[in-house]
DNA sequence: ACAAATATAATAGTAATACTATCATAATGC
DNA sequence: GCATTATGATAGTATTACTATTATATTTGT
């Protein structure tokens, strides 16, 4: 997606123009037909972010999502094989739409002190509407990551997964933030644990704040969990912010 | 748990024969009958270790744990009302234990920071087996933990378990090692996230190391989850090691 | 504009899952 | 040795996660 992405960039000057042109790219070995190409798999993936971010992931279905979306279960089934593949698609998404955005967000930016904060409140932070993307309630979306998106590899069949790509997009992200660690401390030895760590930690914190609020420390009048990571890893990798 | 623990200290001075007569206690709300009370229940936890780390716990079954045990669906349905309970009940043990190791691990230290340390290597490090509890074999549900364990929170029952009081024994774990960092640096604004962070860190990196390599960076030849939370842990709070 | 191709709806069906219910038998406790 | 309790055997149900078939729209190429 971002080799689109990057493309695009050098044939066009104006950013705005480019943008609604953007489509985010999810590997194709998800879903059996490609959802964005017609209108009832757009329905699919408007319905299930709503569906499941209502009744969550467990208690959602195929048969629950067609009546919502006025559709049949079978129709859902062309686009997906099965309820796990399409939280893959919605992950993988969310994933492919967080690279993109912080492509966009460090472009142009050179100090890679600067690169890192910007990258640990894109990815610690809340998320906000992204309106080029019509049909993804971005914010909602996210809060199916939160809840939902351990579940996408916490499963028997990860290995087979990892294999045929489809976490692509979760590990070059990881891969990009890395870099920058690296690039300020290139004699840090963990760079990839530590921004796993941080991504995965932010959402069970998140998560941990409205549901086990013992276990993290939300404090009012700040945005606690940004700032709990811009503290750690910046002192972690051996520079103060 | 802990208050028994510390009464029968005081009672006994020889440890070792103490240790035969501790029992991990886990909240009865978890099931319907206490599964150490008799030779079937005991059979259940053993028999649902042994098959949910072969398996994984969507495909474990009630049907496919009774055939593997030798009793019937029915049976088990009188000790635990769903297998989400089961999975309850194995992850509350596995707190309560390492709340029971900790405990003994730091008795007689004083200075925090080795209390910490040691506190982060029991965390983080792989276990071992512990001959005091027979019918549990550690390791392997330790495996579970690491892969299952979040499963067991991220649904929508979580608040009304919590109110239940079924995680608390993970809660005191918590609140436990956040004294500790609070001992070192008082002003510390977020040791319970930061506690959390590592011990749920710790089980997703081990995952990774051995299912999605990209995202985690395991060493070889050291111990690596270990050693990056020791040098995280203490840089964040402001103390080297 | 019309046939051909394709997408969707409607309906039906299946094996497995997550339970609940009933009753007989075995083990245990007083 | 009788009452209680635990377990086993068996059956049944609603739901889930699919697959299959056919009919009807809708789109596409010419």
């Amino acid at each position: 997606m971002i080799v689109l992405l990057l493309y695009l960039c050098a044939q066009h000057s104006n950013m705005k123009d480019l943008i609604s042109t953007v489509q985010i790219k999810v590997n194709e070995r998800i879903y059996l037909k490609d959802p964005v190409s017609s209108a009832l798999g757009q329905k699919i993936i408007t319905g299930s972010i709503d569906l499941i971010a209502d009744i969550g992931f467990e208690a959602f279905t195929f048969r629950k999502l067609a009546s919502s979306i006025g559709s049949t279960e079978a129709s859902i089934y062309r686009y997906f094989e099965s309820k796990h593949k399409l939280l893959l698609y919605l992950t993988s998404w969310h994933w492919g739409w967080m690279e993109y955005r912080l492509v966009f967000s460090l472009a142009n930016i050179e100090d890679p002190v600067v690169r890192l904060e910007k990258a640990i409140v894109l990815l610690t932070n809340k998320v906000e509407e992204d309106h080029n993307f019509a049909f993804i309630n971005e914010p909602k979306l996210w809060e199916i990551v939160i809840a939902e998106s351990s579940k996408v590899y916490l499963t028997k069949d990860v290995d087979q997964e990892n294999q045929d790509g489809v976490f692509t997009g979760y590990k070059r992200l990881v891969a990009r933030i890395g870099d920058i660690i690296l690039e300020i401390n290139p004699k840090y030895k963990y760079p990839h644990m530590l921004v796993s760590s941080m991504i995965e930690g932010a959402h069970h914190e998140r998560y941990f704040a409205r549901h086990l609020p013992k276990l993290t420390n939300d404090l009012k009048g700040e945005n606690s969990i940004t700032e709990f990571y811009k503290d750690l890893v910046f002192k972690t990798i051996g520079n103060a912010a």
